[in-house]
Parts: structure tokens; sequence; C-alpha cells
DNA sequence: CGATGTCAAGGAATC
DNA sequence: GATTCCTTGACATCG
């Protein structure tokens, strides 16, 4: 089992994880691109082998009103292909999770053509470096707009009618407020695509009252023979927010800075006997995923099996 | 240098 | 129909 954390590299000072400048300095993936360089180097220091790549690598590259910005993947191919190379030497499992704003069922067409830009910029990147089918993209069902029913088979037609890199590597993530674990199955069932179970939108969202181990055991089984499927993990926040004027209370879904090793070493007995990776959500990143590691070593559960020394 | 405003983009609740 | 929240950091500008 690997673990993973996303994005941000909060353990070595100085390590960026995209070119966030913006337009009017000319961003580009070239640069982003030297700093993911930096940052697999401090995953094999660090033994860490899933990591999931900004999506902001390439700054603007569907930007409707700059095409200075398109042809970026284009631009960078020799070094994205060097650099999915040493990727595949580290045995790094990599993957993307397009942002809130790409939503495939949204009944505005803009909306919905901008995602399907957005989404094949996703694959084409992952492609250019020449990943296997472990580097997905992540994305969420997407809204309800007052006809649940409705926007499940939209998602599910327009799904189908995606570019087959794009399907290659789509994969669904059951959210905390609209699409539930059984929703995102009835996506698999009508789209083939497999399903991420997050085990913290689960406990805040399941209308059916799925077992864990039934819930898991079911969305792992969307994933095809010879990819090893992925879960998303993460503790609730617990301190209260601070807000404009005055505190209150966290909502249910979101982020802790830290994963409860106890709450983690529970999941995974209760997940016994099933495979996967897991991807963990934490405010505190990598340094999250490390203090994990420790705890459950001091538990006597040696979780994390990685091979990045090779290479 | 520190404080403050801003960033491409959506959806849903609220008024 | 317009506003605010969600959530977030870091860039960019201004004093």
């Amino acid at each position: 089992m690997r673990l993973g954390f996303a994005v941000k590299v909060l353990g070595r000072p100085g390590l960026k994880s995209d070119d966030s400048r913006r337009w009017m300095n000319s961003p580009h993936l070239r640069v982003s691109l030297g700093y993911l360089e930096a940052i697999f180097d401090y995953l094999q220091e660090r033994r860490i082998c899933m990591y999931r790549i900004s999506s902001n690598i390439a700054p603007y590259i569907t930007h409707p009103d700059m095409p200075q910005f398109h042809r970026q993947i284009e631009e960078c191919a020799g070094e994205l292909e060097r650099l999915g190379r040493k990727a595949r030497a580290l045995n790094l499992r990599l993957s993307m999770h397009p942002s809130q704003y790409i939503v495939l069922n949204s009944p505005r067409e803009e909306v919905y053509q901008a995602a399907v830009k957005d989404l094949d910029y996703h694959a084409r990147f992952l492609d250019a470096m020449g990943l296997g089918p472990e580097a997905v993209v992540v994305i969420h069902g997407g809204g309800a707009y007052g006809d649940k029913q409705a926007a499940m088979e939209r998602f599910a037609r327009r799904y189908l009618e995606l570019p087959a890199r794009v399907r290659r590597r789509l994969v669904v993530e059951n959210d905390e407020k609209v699409f539930s674990v059984s929703d995102v199955l009835w996506l698999h069932e009508r789209t083939g695509a497999p399903v991420v179970f997050d085990h913290l939108h689960h406990r805040v969202h399941d209308p059916d009252g799925w077992q864990t181990r039934e819930a898991v055991a079911t969305c792992l089984a969307t994933w095809p023979q010879g990819v090893v499927p992925k879960v998303h993990f993460s503790s609730p926040r617990t301190e209260p927010r601070s807000t404009g004027r005055g505190e209150s209370d966290p909502l249910p879904w979101q982020h802790g800075d830290w994963i409860d090793a106890r709450e983690f070493a529970g999941f995974l007995r209760e997940c016994e006997g099933l495979a996967f990776d897991v991807m963990l959500e934490a405010k505190k990143k990598d340094l999250a995923l490390l203090r994990l590691r420790e705890e459950l070593r001091g538990m006597g559960m040696d979780v994390d099996c990685c091979d990045a020394e090779r290479g």
C-alpha cells in the first residue's frame, strides 16, 4: 500500500508546486517542471511514492482569452517525457484533481465545454509523461441543479462522449453534499469510470447507510484488473474557524491539519484483505504523511511499502 | 517591509 | 437578480 499527499510540499521550505505568477509575467510549464523535478527528489529522499500534481502546473493553458499559453505541453514535450521516465523509475504513483470549476454535468453549455477542454489538458499532460493507467484524473459528480437524476444522466451521457484519452484517465469521487457512494457507483455502472472512495466525504454524506467495508470493497471493484485502486482519507478539522467576526464551528467535511493515526488504523483494520493506495488529504500535507507513518510504525503497523530507493 | 487586495473559472443558499 | 460562502495561498501593489 502506498501513501500519498496532495500538491504542496511543506517539509522543505522553498519547494514550489507550480509557477503561480500571473499572466502578465508569462508563467510557464517549463518553470513548473523544474519545481516538479525538485519535488520528485524530495519524495525519493523521504521515500514517499505517491503524489498529486498541481492542476495549475501549466498556467492558463485552457484560458479562453490567452492562446499564447495553449501550447505549453507541446513546448515541453521532451522535458515531460524525461520527468515521466524519472517518475516511473521511482515507482511514483502520480495523479491530478481538477479544481471545483471543472463541472462535467453543468447545464450551462459553456461550462461543460470548458470542462472538456480542461479534462483533455489533464489527460494530455499525463500522456505526455508516458504514465501508466494508475495515473488518474479525479473529479466529482458535479451539481444536482434541482433534479439529481437528470444531473446524473447528463454526467453519464457526457462522459461517454469524452475523447478516449480522457476516458482512460477519468475516475469519479463521492463528495460531501451531492453525489454519495451510491450515486458514483451508479455513474460507474453507466460509464465504466472507476470510483475513488473518499472516507471523510462518506462519513459526512451517506444517505444509504453503507457499512464502511462494504462501501470500500464495492468501490474498489470498479477498478480494472491490474490497476491498484486508490482511496482518499482525511480527518475532520476540530478547531474552530476564525472568521471576520468571531469564531464558528468547523464544517464537518473540512480537512484537519493531521491524520488521526488511531482512526486510520481502525479504517485499515476494517479493510483488512483489500488492496489499495491511499491519498491523504491533510492541511499539513507531507508533514502529516510522515507523522502518520511514524505513528503507525509505533503501533506496530508498517503499512507503507515503497521502492523509491530504486532508480 | 508589512498590510491589503486580487486571482480565470462554479454552485448553491440566501435575501 | 445580486450577494455571499465555500477555502486558500501566494502574487502584486501600495503606503
